[in-house]
RNA sequence: GGGCGCUUAGCUCAGCGGUAGAGCACCUCGCUUACAACGAGGUGGUCACAGGUUCGAUCCCUGUAGCGCCCA
């Protein structure tokens, strides 16, 4: 066989000329789904590994912090495959009460001109399922695009039949415990989504308000209290200080007037007040403070609501049908008239609760609604964290869930929505109440609760009712508790608290055995990215324009765990170009001949030697950075690999080999279809795509129906110390050669003739033609004046032809430069080693290490003196 | 107000007791049939500031400043 029949045309022509990923992509996706490569089996001996995705909202878009998180769960998921586990990626999503019926009532208004409630209940609902079904897909496609390798036929819906009767399983249970329970209480009320919140959906900002000290009272029986919120003064019903005030002790049991409602309230003490803060007493107003509240309950107050659930003034009166900051304004002007008003301050910085979901501000409001009991949930959650059951990744989170588990209150899971689970209680015409579970019906003339539940409650299950529970279905005997969790820090409170809580429930084991905590994307600014500020890339445009691989690998290449990710498309250009790379070098090792078929040679050359060495460096490296989810230092060995070893280095190096045919090609041809098979294995979780492109190729497993997603996933061979240092030592000296060239102007295409001493000495013998190769030095011939000699290490040096003058202020320069550093470096250990404190106490091998750079620098003054004094 | 984190090359970030690193950007040269989405070479940093611990501090400790985040 001739070298020109081993090498491998046709597969290369196969391979354009620069990846293209847009058709790569879509077809090799639907090949895997075709071909069940993300299908994962219950009944299977291989060891579990799952875990279950986020639900995005369903009515959603995937943004870059999905494309993130997904990447993540993917690139562990398909490695774990590949090292032989029975893999899961379950995919699905959650049906975002507010923000769906939000979304969807929009839709209404502006394309039908309707309300929800012109439709009424039940074809409102039948409306957002419609929507769903529209976005779901769009959702799914996006998924798909960017290489999701998720089981679909596993996937599902929080509102699906199963994860329905799931919760309602779920709130029977707690509801029999007394574990949920139904009272009257402060809540957050969203006037605009006119529904109840949890505490967690409402966020604090800093807001410019006004800070009004008013005076309740006349003359001696006055008394100063001072709010941000002059409207509550409707529904004050009592005015606290503290018990030791002495300021106000004459006043305790007197009453006074609040203005325009006639009603006389009265002056109490309360150990809760801070006499420090302002004028140290404080208006109380129990139906609309949660503090206010827990003063009512002490002292038996009435608690009088002043608004309805749209904000708007109920209290009869002048202000009666005010919007409640109308309100604020007037009653503020009702007051300055009749002079009560002592201070104001404006703007007054202070943090104002707004609703997660469309910003406007909260109303703390007394409401009847549905509670969990958090303390015995928490308390299972946080053991569950401490005992070491789950562990969290990093371990600085710890601390954010601790202060989470450890100060939850009662949770507030009732919704005044239409969309979402219905609250399962019924009520009896005679006042009773009871829970129905999974096909039990009501008696006759009960009526449901009208409320549905928080979204969260049924994401909490997800891990478990995503598997089938309350049956116990083999995939749950399979894949619960799931390997791990992957998700951003900012949804630790809201999502992975009480998955914790319900799993260790409802299962007595905690859903997963580690949390892995990513950071957020962020703009260049340092923003959090998000639509609303306009700030976001869309991962769909990264993938149009520059490939799924791309984007993939370019998120994977910042995910550093503890720290966020800063976004910009230059990165998608970046991991476009190391893709394109990728392809090439395969290209070209497939022009090459590079072969997968029979064993490695039994004795490598030195370079092959090198190429495994550093080979098996790179599986240690991607294996210990893929258990400890740094993301960052993976791709960076790959990279570094890659690019600098293979790429620039090995190909180069195996071109003269390959050229000279013979045993040593066709050792190397082996050598290198190996390098490329586990370099595509090591990449292919975090870039699928171009990998099972290319290794396919490379190994013609198409017609085997091979797929690189099944593929075993390499193991080092060991490192080869010596191949390292000699090849360290060649690479060094072609630098060396490059340099002068470089500095000296000589054209990158000119050879140059050159005699290279010393190779013998330093074991490169072998290389000698390699190296000319790579300098494009030809051999001394007829008539060799050197012009230049280059000492490149103690044992090699270079005499160069360069066929006439050389620059010598360039190279003496040079020189200058590099004397000046080794002097330095001279002087810098030199007083180390004279430090007898040091000698005594540092470690024997850094006096060792300074002594050796001691002699480095000695030997490298007086190489770099002697060819200046040849220069001169 | 309480807590957490960050501050290293122009930019984005690694490193975290013993020669300051990467990618991008920048400068020079080069389209040498794998790749110009590329190759070769190069420039660039009192590691925020001030103290302390140590033989030795970018790294540990304390404080200051600036920035970010979470909670109230």
């Amino acid at each position: 066989m001739t070298d020109a029949a081993k090498t491998n045309p046709d597969l290369a022509d196969q391979l354009s000329k620069t990846y293209a990923p847009v058709e790569v992509e879509a077809r090799r996706y639907a090949k895997w789904v075709a071909d069940g490569r993300f299908a994962a089996s219950d009944s299977s001996d291989r060891d579990p590994y799952a875990i279950v995705i986020p639900p995005p909202n369903v009515t959603g878009q995937l943004h870059l912090g999905h494309a993130l998180d997904h990447t993540i769960i993917d690139s562990l998921v398909r490695r774990e495959r590949m090292r032989g586990k029975e893999a899961l990626f379950l995919p699905g999503t959650d049906h975002a009460g507010i923000s769906t019926q939000n979304v969807v009532e929009r839709q209404l208004a502006d394309k039908e001109g309707v309300s929800r409630h012109d439709l009424g209940r039940e074809a409102f609902v039948d409306k957002v399922w419609e929507w769903k079904d529209v976005y779901h897909e769009r959702i799914s496609n996006q998924m798909k695009k960017i290489g999701d390798g998720v089981d679909w036929s596993r996937e599902r819906f929080t509102l699906d039949e199963g994860l329905s009767s799931a919760v309602q399983t779920m709130f029977k249970r707690m509801y029999d415990d007394g574990m949920i329970y139904r009272a009257e209480r402060i809540i957050n009320w969203c006037p605009r989504c006119m529904t109840a919140l949890s505490d967690i959906e409402v966020e604090h900002q800093d807001d410019a308000g006004e800070l009004v000290s008013m005076r309740y009272g006349e003359g001696e029986h006055s008394i100063v209290v001072a709010t941000t919120r002059l409207e509550t003064m409707l529904g004050d019903t009592a005015v606290a200080v503290h018990p030791d005030d002495e300021r106000y002790a004459h006043l305790l049991g007197t009453t006074v007037e609040v203005p325009f409602t006639g009603r006389r309230i009265p002056i109490i003490a309360d150990a809760h007040v801070d006499p420090e803060f302002g004028t140290g007493a404080v208006k109380v107003t129990p139906a609309h403070d949660p503090n206010d509240f827990a003063i009512g309950q002490r002292h038996d107050l009435e608690a009088i609501l002043i608004m309805d659930e749209r904000g708007v003034i109920t209290a009869h009166g002048p202000f009666q049908g005010l919007d409640r900051f109308e309100a604020r304004s007037a009653i503020a002007a009702a007051l300055r008239a009749g002079g009560r008003i002592v201070a104001e301050k404006r703007p007054y910085m202070h943090a104002v609760g707004h609703c997660d979901r469309c910003d406007t501000t909260v109303e703390p409001r007394l409401s009847k609604q549905w509670f969990v009991k958090v303390e015995r949930l928490a308390k299972s959650a946080g053991d569950a964290v401490r005992n070491g059951e789950t562990k969290i990744h990093p371990p600085e989170m710890e601390k954010r869930y601790f202060s989470w588990v450890d100060n939850l209150l009662d949770w507030c899971i009732s919704r005044q929505l239409w969309w979402g689970h219905r609250i399962p209680i019924w009520y009896g015409p005679n006042g009773e109440e009871i829970c129905v579970g999974p096909g039990e019906s009501a008696p006759e003339g009960y009526t449901q609760d009208p409320d549905v539940l928080d979204t969260w409650f049924s994401s909490g299950l997800w891990p478990f009712s995503t598997l089938g529970w309350p049956e116990q279905t083999p995939a749950l005997e399979k894949f619960y508790p799931t390997a791990t969790l992957v998700t951003g820090w900012d949804i630790i409170f809201f999502w992975v608290v009480r998955m914790m809580m319900f799993g260790t429930y409802a299962m007595g084991k905690a859903p997963f055995k580690e949390v892995f905590l990513h950071g957020l994307i962020r703009d260049k600014e340092g923003k959090k990215m998000s639509k609303s500020s306009g700030n976001g890339i869309d991962p769909l445009e990264v993938v149009d324009q520059y490939g799924a691989d791309a984007l993939r690998f370019m998120l994977a290449r910042d995910a550093q765990p503890g720290a966020d990710s800063t976004a910009s498309i230059e990165l998608a250009e970046i991991s476009r170009n190391f893709c394109n790379k990728l392809w090439n070098g395969t290209r070209f090792a497939l022009m090459s001949g590079a072969t997968v078929e029979g064993e490695l040679p039994a004795e490598p050359s030195l370079i092959d030697r090198w190429i495994l060495s550093r080979l098996s460096h790179t599986i240690e490296a991607v294996d210990t950075h893929f258990e400890a989810y740094e993301f960052a230092k993976a791709m960076d060995a790959l990279y570094h690999f890659a690019w600098d070893d293979v790429f620039d280095w090995y190909l180069e190096l195996t071109k003269p080999v390959l050229a000279e045919g013979g045993q040593a090609a066709d050792d190397t041809r082996r050598v290198l279809g190996h390098v490329f098979d586990q370099l595509l294995r090591l990449l292919h979780p975090v870039i699928p795509f171009v990998t099972e492109e290319l290794w396919l190729t490379l190994t013609g497993g198409e017609e085997r129906n091979e797929s690189l997603t099944v593929a075993v996933w390499p193991t080092p061979a060991g490192a080869d110390d010596e191949a390292e240092r000699l090849v360290d030592a060649l690479q060094h000296l072609v630098v060396e050669v490059r340099r002068f060239r470089s500095d000296q102007g000589v054209k990158p295409s000119q050879r140059v003739a050159a005699r290279i001493g010393g190779l013998d000495a330093a074991g490169l013998a072998d290389q000698e033609r390699f190296i000319r190769v790579l300098v494009k030095l030809d051999v001394e011939a007829e008539g060799f004046a050197p012009t230049a000699e280059l000492a490149v290490s103690d044992q090699v040096s270079v005499a160069l032809d360069t066929s006439g003058t050389i620059d010598v202020a360039a190279e003496r320069a040079r020189l200058d430069k590099a004397l000046k550093a080794a002097e330095k470096e001279l002087a810098g250990t030199t007083a180390k080693l004279g430090n007898e404190a040091f000698l005594a106490k540092a470690p024997d091998n850094v006096v060792e290490k300074i002594r050796a750079r001691k002699a480095t620098a000695e030997a490298d003054i007086a190489r770099a003196t002697a060819q200046l004094e040849r220069l001169a």
